[in-house]
DNA sequence: ATGTAC
């Protein structure tokens, strides 16, 4: 166990755990937290298990966690390791089992009073049109060999299906198209898994949710992306469904061969890995992007099924009710990207589980509308509880390899918060808020309540007040959909 | 997160 003499406080919200901790260690561990946060993470195993990661071979600058850091398998979520080119490892640990979980922002030019005598047929609609729920297939049948096409085309599949527009695919991250995904790379359990499941919402903390803008931090901002204060927004958050997890499963497997193939020494088993150069790092990076190229896809559809349910509910009532995108960002990937590191820009490959990419303004890979800005990073919070648009800086690139917190970060285990809370009972209360909620469990439910999770707008606090990132817009929720 | 165990 850590405890708080093991780290030094160097900056507000900022601590460090050095080297000289544990032999180990390759680099020195760091963390942004506030003392409230750090008091959540006591009892659970989250920072030793990010001391394990400063061990991984090929590590460069730090460990890092975010805020909402809370215990993984073998990563901790909400972690960053940034490994460098050719040998230094690639984990499947370090990106999660549901590669490409993410979250995509759609903006409307409704206002929140305008909606509100329709809320409860939109909550209806989008519930019944996003399948959702444990093994859910969609409405979307793949022909033999279309899914090897999806996994590699990405996003550019629903483009050429009418899923999407191209302003979609620019105000997606990296176009909705990781290049290289290898559909040889995944295995047909996989596929078996995927095939019926693009256009799915799956279960867990994934939910789709109609919000309001509450407060704009920054206007300049806010008004390139299209956010204005009381504008109707929605939110998707999910992944890459069975597809993903099977491909992690496979790796997990495969590459615990390569451990010892390579001679890697870890600390835990679940950091298994392997050379990033190496056959088998290779492979998984292929097989991952594929992974994350269905996750984009299936975001899409879930935007297509949305737009649907608006024009369902709201044709003839409110004039222009268009959804258009205002951005999509993963929060579970590993990718290779330039860095600087003691003064030098070097490749490295980084893992960000539980962590957003948060590029600072003028990076070559942002689309031209918000190079300027900086990237949107998309922040959800929990069901009935504030979520948040923000912008990366500067800092963030030079302190975090360009990456902040994904969430709220649990404080309560799933069976713990399915122990203590009645999933009816905080529909009922969410309810009484005016919070729609439509929920194909409510044992799900319960699993997912605020209490269950840390306070997000702490989180965030912390990640602003620190520089790494830059508040945009808050939103507040009127609507939930969950599986 | 997940056909919550093959």
């Amino acid at each position: 166990m850590i405890s708080d003499h093991d780290f030094k406080q160097i900056d507000k919200y900022l601590y460090e755990i050095p080297k000289t901790f544990r032999a180990d260690m390759r680099v020195p561990a760091r963390f942004y937290a506030d003392p409230e946060l750090l008091k959540a993470i006591q009892g659970d195993r989250s920072l030793e298990q990010l001391v394990n990661t400063a061990t991984l071979p090929g590590i460069v600058k730090y460990a890092l966690a975010m805020p909402d850091i809370h215990q993984g398998y073998g990563f901790p979520i909400g972690g960053v390791v940034a490994t460098q080119l050719p040998d230094g490892i690639i984990s499947p640990g370090g990106v999660g089992y549901d590669i490409n979980c993410g979250v995509r922002l759609l903006a409307t030019q409704i206002e929140k009073e305008e909606i509100t005598p329709y809320l409860d047929d939109l909550a209806s609609a989008l519930y019944t049109n996003c399948p959702g729920g444990v093994g859910k297939a969609g409405h979307i049948k793949l022909r033999p060999g279309e899914l090897d096409v999806l996994v590699e085309k990405g996003a550019n599949w629903a483009l050429t299906r009418g899923y999407a527009t191209a302003s979609d695919l620019e105000r997606t991250e990296e176009n909705g198209c990781l290049a290289g995904a290898d559909a040889g790379k995944i295995s047909d359990r996989a596929k078996t898994r995927g095939k019926d499941q693009v256009g799915t919402l799956g279960s867990g903390n994934h939910f789709i949710e109609v919000d309001a803008v509450d407060r704009i931090y920054d206007e300049p901002a806010a008004r390139q992306m299209g956010l204005f204060p009381s504008r109707i927004t929605v939110q998707i958050h999910c992944g890459s469904r069975g597809l993903g997890h099977q491909i992690c499963s496979d790796y997990v497997k495969r590459l615990q061969k390569a451990v010892h193939q390579y001679g890697l020494i870890l600390p835990d088993r679940e950091l298994v890995c392997a050379p990033l150069s190496s056959p088998e790092g290779q492979d998984y990076l292929a097989a991952m992007k594929g992974a994350a190229n269905y996750a984009f896809v299936n975001r899409q559809v879930l935007t297509w099924h949305i737009r649907r349910s608006f024009e369902q509910v709201l044709a003839g009532k409110i004039k222009n009710h268009h959804v258009y995108q205002i951005y999509d960002i993963a929060h579970n990937m590993a990718k290779v990207e330039e860095h600087e590191v003691d003064g030098r820009r070097i490749k490295v490959c980084v893992h960000r589980k539980g962590a957003t990419r948060a590029f600072g303004p003028g990076s070559p890979v942002l689309p031209g509308i918000y190079r300027n800005i900086g990237q949107p990073v998309l922040v959800p919070g929990t069901m009935g509880t504030a979520s948040w648009v923000l912008v990366g800086t500067k800092e963030s690139m030079t302190q975090t390899f360009g990456s902040i917190c994904h969430g709220a970060g649990r404080v309560m285990s799933r069976s713990k918060a399915k122990k203590n809370i009645r999933g009816t009972r905080l529909r009922e209360e969410l309810e009484k808020k005016g919070i729609r909620v439509r929920a194909g469990s409510m044992s799900g439910l319960a699993e997912e309540a605020p209490m269950a999770y840390k306070d997000v707008d702490r989180v965030i606090q912390v990640v602003h007040g620190s520089g790494i990132a830059k508040k945009v817009a808050r939103l507040i929720p009127l609507a939930v959909i969950k599986g």
